[in-house]
Parts: structure tokens; sequence; C-alpha cells
DNA sequence: GATGAATGAGTGTTCATTCAT
DNA sequence: TATGAATGAACACTCATTCAT
């Protein structure tokens, strides 16, 4: 009925308009009621056309987690050097879940689906996946190193939280169990990643201003009398 | 091709039976793979049989999930309500991941495709899933109210880092990308939670030696200014 | 559950509440829809011991049809065979009228289904039918004898537009598209039968003519014997 | 078996093949019976093919339904609107009723099955059926309107007596109770509709007597009075 | 390059009937 | 006599994939 595209595209165009129409149909129908015949419906295109470009209907799947990763790689929030500590972890976490909550069914199977795949670590998207995962990890290997964050913890824990977390979260909203905002959620989990739920033990308020304090009149102490320590 | 069951079985070990090899079959398969048939012929049986006493492949499904709960809610481990709140919340944590650890798949078909049910909440498996839920979310709130943790934060918000990171641990897990130890993640995850991945800011080593170099210089303080206290 | 029947019943009485429950299954369900589990469940009953008291599913079916004509033709309603023929007429279709109101699926299931059984005349039913047809039609032979009924048209349309118009009118009330009295019903088919719906012929033409040689003789009546009226 | 289709046909024939092959297979097995493999083989064509061009079986079924009756629908002979009303109701029984004895198995679908459809109203062919049921209704309203039928009986009882009559005659001759004559049977219904079962009414016994006496006094006073007439 | 007709192996589900106990 | 566990042949429907044109 629709017949969005012309006839006799050239091979690019057509390539990019088939994922363009692949990635809508996954992102309304899920991959498990992803079918071939309503991208090419939609595309005002024959499911022949489809396989001409695409091996299978998984080799088109692919494509197009691997096109959708590759936007969000590129974006150009897609990662900050600078900042504090928090600033950057919070910034990191923020980002996967608004990628998650946009795409979340392309997210659900790259990871539920796409990894379980014996040929995997063959495919591109490995590769992108890694640096999604890297982005996270090189915060919190960061925050180590600066002595800001504890080094006794297995890095992949955390990020199970972090992504796990999101993950949660996004799915009992796919599943109607209530909005969730982004900005909210990630400062939480940031909150608790960095905090944990323990109440506050120490002596919050004196730290900075009491430290530097206490440094002064120690030097001063030691001038007056060195052989007190 | 196995005829492991003997003909003419009372219908309660039938139904047994077959809950059992569906169970294995849905482990080994998954639910995307799950075949009525292979249940029949493994069972030693027709598949009419099968739904002599399953109304459908999906009822069939159901049941076994409920099963499963059962035996997880009956479980002699299944509450502590004494002990230190450290205690309960590793407890209930490790519970969980070794739960999930054993039957993952099992797992994934009540979290992902169970819970979309229009009709779930009319399953006896919401009730069980909500009782399970419950369990860690009341660790949380006695911890509250008993001011070892923090009431400033959401408790859904815990809830999915504890049940998100245990979950992504166990498809990592389901992947192949290697073996993991229920003691050490629950431990882990119990850790980052109550004192999260922040270093220890200050205050533990600080306070001694604070307290002492204060202590210090306030004697010095006093016999330089006897006068002034 | 429910277990109306005793155990161990004399054969007579089994297969008398076998009967009777499958009559109520056929009424509710039609016979296309008819199952064996379900008289069973019904009366209490396993399915193996319908088997035992009967060959097959339409055996059975067979008896209920057999069953259900025996007390239509031996009702005392029967047959009449005294009165104008206007009122036995109309008798007979009100009788056919009421049973096929009252058991309309089992009407249906001797009329389509059973009768185009190849063995259809070898069944008790099959006379058991002739005997019902045969009442309509004695009613119009002697009709015909009397010279109260046109012979020249044949009784096979007379029969079937009595109980095709009967049926129509059933299968219309059965989808649910109005009710209708069989009193009304069988007045107007008698009515109709025996007048057809032209209008009446004879008046027209003659009345003029009569009256006015009636009036022109009464005239000279008058004339001739005045005193006479 | 038989492979009497081309391999890839144009829609437009493909689909009148299978409609024109299932018509065959709903007439020779009756819409019980009626198998879509058997269409399918019969074919040529696999089943998918079938529901590559029918949402359903039902589905085709009512599309061969729909198109026999656009065929009775736009037969030339459809419909009379001149002549009496004698020959424009013997024109619409006679085509009822040949229509019927061609493909009863296709009236029996849509006289049993379809009308008890819950969408039947929604489909074509109820519109189509009341078209047919119209035709009937004209001719004798007209007849009404013009006084030649009387207008103290039920619209819907002639009607029910008059496709009743036809279905009973034709299912009849399926079982093979007899063949029957179109044209002999449309003259019997025409007749017993017009003039009813009953005997001649005009001369009942006072019409002779009456005749005769006035006649006889006529021919008296005619002596008497002889120049008066 | 593009089509779209055709496929066919699968998949869940039904239910009359049998028979060992 | 009665049970009820078990059967298995059917059947409607699906959809990724192919290939002649």
């Amino acid at each position: 009925m629709a017949r969005p595209a012309t006839r006799r595209l050239p091979r690019d165009q057509r390539v990019a308009a088939i994922l363009q129409t692949a990635r809508v149909v996954l992102r309304e129908r899920g991959f498990e009621n992803f079918l071939t015949l309503e991208v090419a419906e939609r595309c005002g295109v024959s499911e022949g056309t489809i396989y001409k470009y695409f091996a299978s209907k998984r080799d088109l799947l692919i494509k197009v987690s691997e096109d959708w990763f590759d936007e969000f790689l590129d974006d150009d929030y897609a990662e900050r050097t600078s900042g504090s500590l928090r600033e950057r972890l919070f910034h990191v976490i923020w980002r996967s879940l608004s990628v998650v909550k946009r795409e979340p069914v392309l997210t659900r199977f790259v990871l539920l689906d796409l990894r379980s795949d014996p040929n995997y670590r063959n495919l591109r998207i490995y590769e992108q996946n890694r640096e999604i995962v890297a982005r996270v990890t090189r915060v919190i290997q960061d925050g180590m190193t600066s002595g800001e964050i504890r080094s006794d913890i297995p890095l992949t824990l955390v990020r199970d939280m972090v992504f796990g977390g999101i993950e949660h979260q996004t799915w009992a909203y796919l599943r109607g169990e209530g909005d969730f905002s982004v900005e909210v959620s990630a400062e939480g989990l940031t909150d608790v990643l960095l905090r944990g739920i323990g109440a506050p033990v120490e002596a919050p308020p004196a730290p900075d201003a009491l430290t530097q304090a206490v440094a002064r009149l120690e030097a001063i102490a030691d001038r007056l009398e060195p052989d007190q320590r």
C-alpha cells in the first residue's frame, strides 16, 4: 500500500532503508515476533530484496544492532574524561540508562539473544559491546587509581550491578509497571554505588576544613615542641 | 527413545514425571525452544498424555515454574529473621543467587515471559514472586527502621540492583563467560550495597589520628594559653 | 467432582443415566461439539464405562435420538383421528413445531447427520421418522379422500413445506433472531397451507351478478304476490 | 497428485484456482470434512500457499460462499419486475431452487454455519443473503399492494415456507432419496402458496344450488316478463 | 536490481477409542 | 462391572527462505 521507497534505489540507500525499517519493527514487536514480511511490507519492498542484501533474518538483526551501537558510540556525549569521579560515573550511567530506555528491545536482543550466539565473539558487535562496558570500567579503574574507589571489589560485580539495575528498571517499565526518570535513576544508582546503603558512620561535617586546620596546627605544634611526637 | 517411566502410572506420579522432564527440557533448551514433543519422548509418553494433564504448553511451563518456586520458598533456608543486618542481607542475596544459578532458564522464563502475561497478576506465581521480593525488601526496611540503612533511597532501586546484578552475572555465566562463586558474589553484592564503592572516606583512619592530633594540640594550647578555655 | 450416579448401578439404570446425560450434553453443545468426555464427567462415570454400553460415540447419539423419538411417539397427544380436517392438520403441525422447538439440536442431528448415514435405512430411527412423517401424510390423504384437499398436488411437496417451514423458524430462533410462538406459527402454517396466500377468488365476480339477479327476481315476486313479504 | 495448475501463477489466477478447487472440495465433502490439505493437493499447491491468500480455513470458506452468491446475484435471470404475480413468484422460487440444487452444500454452509457466526452481520455475505431474501419478499409485498395476495399473513412465515420447502427437497435429494425437477417443484410451491391445498372454494355446497335456483327462477321471470331484461 | 509466488518442515492441540488393572 | 491412563492419527496454521522470471 504505502510505497515510501522509490524503486531501483542504489544499494546503499536500499540497505539503509531496510535497516531503518527493521529497527522500527524490532522496537515495536520484540525480536521473538519480528517478521521479515512485515519489514518488507513497511519498507515497500519484497521479501526477496531483503534476502538480496542480508544473508538471513538473524544477519539483518545483527546489522540493525551494530548500526544502533555505532550511533551510541559516535554520539558526542559519548565519553567524558574530565570532571570529578562522581560526575564521570553519573554521566556514564546516565548515558547507558537513556539508551536502554530509548531502545529497550534492541538492548534485550543484544543482551539475551546475540550474546549467546556461538559466533558472538567474531561479530563486530562484540567489540562494540566491549567498548561500552569499557567506558564504565574505565571510570571505575580511574577511581581506584586515584584512591577514590576501593580497590578490593571485583570490577565485574560493579559492572553487573550497574547494567543489571538499569535493565531491571527498564523491563519493569516495559511491562507497564510504571515509568521512571532517567535522571533520578542515574542519580540513585550513582549514589548507592558510591556511598552504599549503609548509614554514614564517620564524621561527615568536619572532614576537609577540620583536617586542614589540624594539619596547620600540627605544623605549628611541631615547631613549638619538636620533640613531642 | 528412553523409556524411563513405567507404563500406566497413577495420575500424581505421571504428572510429577512430566513436570520433572519438562523442567529438564526447559533448562536445556530455553523456553523459546521448548517442545512438548521432546518432553513427551523423553518422558516415554505420548503428547496426548501431556495434554491430558496440562491444558497447554504454556500451562505446563507455568506449573513447572510454580513447582520450582514452591521448592525455593519451602526450603528451610528460606528466611532468617535473626542475626545482624549484614548477615540477613547476605543470606537473602545468597539465597536468590543460588536459586538463579541453579535454574537460570526458569528464572528467565518467569522474569521475561511470564511477567508480561496479561494474566500474570492472577497466577499463583505472581504471589510467589511477590514473596521472594518481599523477603529482600523486608530486610532493607528493617534496616531503615533500625537506622542501619539510609532511608533516603528508593527501595525499588536497591531491589533492582540486587536482582539485576544477580541476573547479569548468571547470564554471563550461561553464555559461558566464566563461572562465578555464589558465596563470593553474594559477599560482594552485600558489601557494595552496604558500604558503596567509594573509598573509606577519611573517617576510619582519620578518626583515631585526628583525635590524637587534636588531643596533642589541645594539650599544647592549654599550656600556651591556660586561661582561654 | 459431582458424583450423581451411585457406583455399580444395574445395567439398565446405568444405560438410562448415560442416555439422559448425553441428551443434555447434545442439547447444550450441538452434535459437532459433543464430547464423550463431558458425558462421562457429568454422569459421574468414566469414559470406559460409556464404551462398555455403547459401541461408539455415534451409536450413543443414535440411541439418544431413538429414545427421544419414542417419547414423542408415545406421547398421549400423539395423534388425533377425529375432528375437522383443519383441526387435525393444525394439531399435527403444532405437535411437530413444539417438538422441534423443544429439542432443536436433536432434530438437527437426526435431520442433517443421521439421515445421511449410509446405514440409515436399517436403523430403528428410520422407522420412527417414517411414522412421524406418516402422521402428517395421513391427515392430508384423508383430506384428499374426503374431497377437502385438492388431489392434484404432490404429497411430498406439502410435507416439505411443513417441515421446512418449521425448521427454518426454529433455526432463526436458535440463532437468536427472535422468538416465535408455536401456536401462532402452527396457525399460520395451517392457514397458508389450506387457503394459500392468494386473495379469495370466488366472491368478486359472482356476488354482483347473483345479487342483481336476485334483486330482479324479488322485484318480480313482489309484483306477483305483493302481500307475501 | 494432480498437478493441473501451472507453477507460479499470477496472484489473481492462483486465488481463483484455489477458490474453484475449494468449492469443489466443499461440494464433495461437506463443510465438516473440508480439509485445507485436500484443497492444496488437488490444486497442486502447498498448504502454505493457501494461507498466503486466505487468512484462515474459515475465511476461505466465506470467500467461496461470497463468490458463489455473487454469481447468483449477477446472473441475468436475476430478477423480473414485469409479468403477472404468479409468473414473478414462480420465477423467484425457481431461481432459488435451481441455485440450491446446484450448490446444496454451499447453501447448507451459509445457512447453518455462517449465519451462526457472531460476526455474521459484518460479512459481505450477510448483505448478499439479505438481497436474495429481499427478492422473494418484494414479489409478495407487491402482490399485497395490488390486492392479489392476502395481507393478513406474516411475510416471514411465507418466506420460511418457501426456503424451508426448497431446502428440504434438496437435502432429501442429497441423501439420495430420489431426484426432483426444479420446474415441477417450483410450479408446485408456487401453486400451493397461491391457492393453498384446500379444494376450490367458489362453489361450496350453496353456490351451485343457489346458482341453479336463480337460473331456474330467471328462466321463469323471463317468461313472465320477457321485456324487462 | 527487484519481485513475489511458492514452499515445507514444523508446532501446538484435539479427542474418540483402547485396554491393563 | 468399572476404571482411567494412555494413545496416535489428525489438523490448522506459521514463517524463514528460495528462485524463476
